[in-house]
DNA sequence: GTCTATATATCGATAGAC
DNA sequence: GTCTATCGATATATAGAC
């Protein structure tokens, strides 16, 4: 095909690349493998990406937007929320992202280190910015008479118990998605819950 | 050095994997990288270890025996102990562990995916064992009048939350190692506590 | 934008002298 | 148990024809 639209190709090399690294991992992945699962040669995948490591930073970049998008688009439907509400609005937003974006979750939680030093900055920066919007939501559950040992450790606990659902969550799984959900919200609810 | 003794440079290859593997993951860790970090040429390591996956089992297996074991010892420490107390003792183990010994923590929770599959089963298999003795505890909490939204999600959160404590935590952090240890059985008991 | 061919480097692992 | 030398495979990436 030399068409006009380079893009179909493009988006089939993430689509492949990201199947690929979460499921062995950037260095278990050789690019000659991907344009395998693309169906075109190796070289010929340089006309889309300058590289290896740009293909990991262009679907870490969209990854990390979409985590924080969902959350703003989440955020801009509560009116006037309590504290817990807007807990439980972000826990849902969430464990949604791992669910449904799952391998893009693993990327975004695994893969970071295997960045360039400038695109693991910019990355752990971004991913900073999340953690804060949670600091201050679990910070505003203890102002409203919620209680907690350590907001820190709270944080951190929440981001964790839920980040690593990705690692489990299996589309064809006992438990619906939904459940799951619901059974996250319930366990942060306590987390924060008056002493 | 031809002594008779050979575990010396055994251990020192244990040792400098460990930290490798821990630090770069175990592709992104070469027999040659590690072979310099012991002071002798990457041939000779295959004198002590058959191959580069068999020094990965190696760790594996001793750091799951480690966490397996910690965990026993504190158990029989115990004496007549409440279902919450059972709890706290599991938590400070576990905490403890993956702070004291984060590096091991590391490989258990990162790096299994490298064995080879009969190794990866068995360590699999070791893992559940030693998630299926936290299960058991909290469903003794539940049954002593706690409650929790989903056993199985409940014993995923408290060890995931606890499991990725090896990925941040640092020696010279602004918390002291009791202070987290003290904060994460707090979390845990709150978990579990009654609706 | 695709291909073949290749450059260059590194990988895990082995052979055999000492 | 150490070394030098090397095998054979594979890695990312590039050059240039079409």
């Amino acid at each position: 095909m030399t068409t006009s639209r380079a893009e179909p190709t493009d988006n089939e090399i993430r689509r492949v690349a990201l199947d690929m690294f979460s499921a062995a991992g950037y260095d278990g992945t050789s690019v000659r493998a991907i344009a395998e699962g693309v169906g075109i040669k190796a070289s010929s995948l340089y006309n889309h990406f300058s590289s290896k490591e740009a293909i990991l930073w262009d679907m870490t970049a969209s990854a990390l937007a979409a985590l924080y998008g969902q959350w703003r688009a989440a955020e801009a439907e509560l009116s006037d929320p309590t504290p817990t509400e807007r807990l439980a609005a972000f826990i849902r937003s969430q464990v949604s992202f791992h669910i449904d974006r799952y391998r893009e979750a693993v990327i975004i939680n695994a893969q970071l280190g295997r960045l360039s030093p400038d695109h693991f900055d910019r990355a752990v920066g971004l991913r900073k910015e999340y953690e804060d919007v949670l600091t201050r939501i679990v910070q505003s559950c203890v102002a409203a008479g919620g209680s907690v040992p350590d907001v820190r450790v709270t944080v951190f606990a929440l981001l964790q118990m839920t980040t690593a659902i990705a690692t489990w969550y299996q589309p064809d799984g006992p438990m619906s998605a939904d459940a799951i959900v619901d059974h996250y919200i319930a366990l942060a609810l306590k987390l924060v819950a008056p002493a």
